[in-house]
DNA sequence: TGTAACGGTCTCAAAAAGAGAGCAGCACTA
DNA sequence: TAGTGCTGCTCTCTTTTTGAGACCGTTACA
């Protein structure tokens, strides 16, 4: 392995604490893991990184996402700490999302996954080709 | 947002790729981002880095994945190259799973999430006790 | 002869996600 | 004043994904 990023001590720290407990409560990296980890949690706190977005906007922002899953994923993010729910008491009342500092911080790393993502995807659109092909 | 760190032109570049389209087939970078994203790849990956592990060593090494999510996931990070299949032809054939140049370097920004997530988890815990609270 | 290890596949039940209707409150328009 | 639309949801129903665990053929070893 890339000695010269990794150091492979910590690494096997990291490797052991995702490995250790037969559940996630006994694993606290899995846990957090788990909620960024989740099919549409990337792409809301890439967006709400943007900028702050209110429930709608983030709606036809993302026109594949359920109104549910929209409702669901942000009151996880909310209760994880990445997210900061304001309601505003306008007639209809207004709700706005936007990052909190954790979240903040916690975009950093995800972006860097993000842009392996941007950088890669015509590797892995040939890897799969060649493997299909068989 | 943080300018030192991210530049806002190539954030707002890799947000864009990340909601063009209606479909995964027209967004790259959600496409493979799906294939990283899995409740179990992450853990794989971060497994096989370490060193190359056959199946019922992984099967050992965590041990509440069950051994069709097993497969199905190493076959996923097979098809989209990140993992190295290789049979022996020993009595019975034993099979080793190794990370690809590819999933060596896909590891490098996952590894950045998963430290993010193991110096966070108590804020995220805390969080979610805030919140869970009221 | 019986049992165990290897790396799986298959079936069935449970959990999660998606589609879309319904809802309460207010503003605006006809 | 009746109708329509916008707000941010919640509820129900269907489909997809995941989990638990039995089964499988081959070979070694007791």
């Amino acid at each position: 392995m890339d000695g010269k990023i990794v150091n492979l001590k910590s690494k096997l720290e990291i490797y052991k604490a995702m490995t250790a407990g037969a559940n996630f409560a006994d694993c606290p990296v899995r846990d957090v893991m788990r909620g960024i980890n989740g099919k549409w949690s990337p792409l809301l706190v890439m967006a709400l990184a943007e900028k702050p977005y209110r429930f709608g906007e983030l709606r036809r922002l993302v026109p594949d996402i359920s109104q549910r899953m929209l409702t669901q994923t942000l009151h996880e993010l909310q209760r994880d700490g990445y997210v900061h729910r304001e309601v505003f008491p306008t007639k209809p009342p207004s709700v706005e999302y936007s990052l909190t500092d954790l979240g903040r911080s916690m975009f950093h790393p995800l972006y860097q996954l993000v842009q392996w993502a941007e950088l890669n995807h015509e590797a892995v659109r040939e890897a799969r080709a060649t493997f299909d092909a068989d």
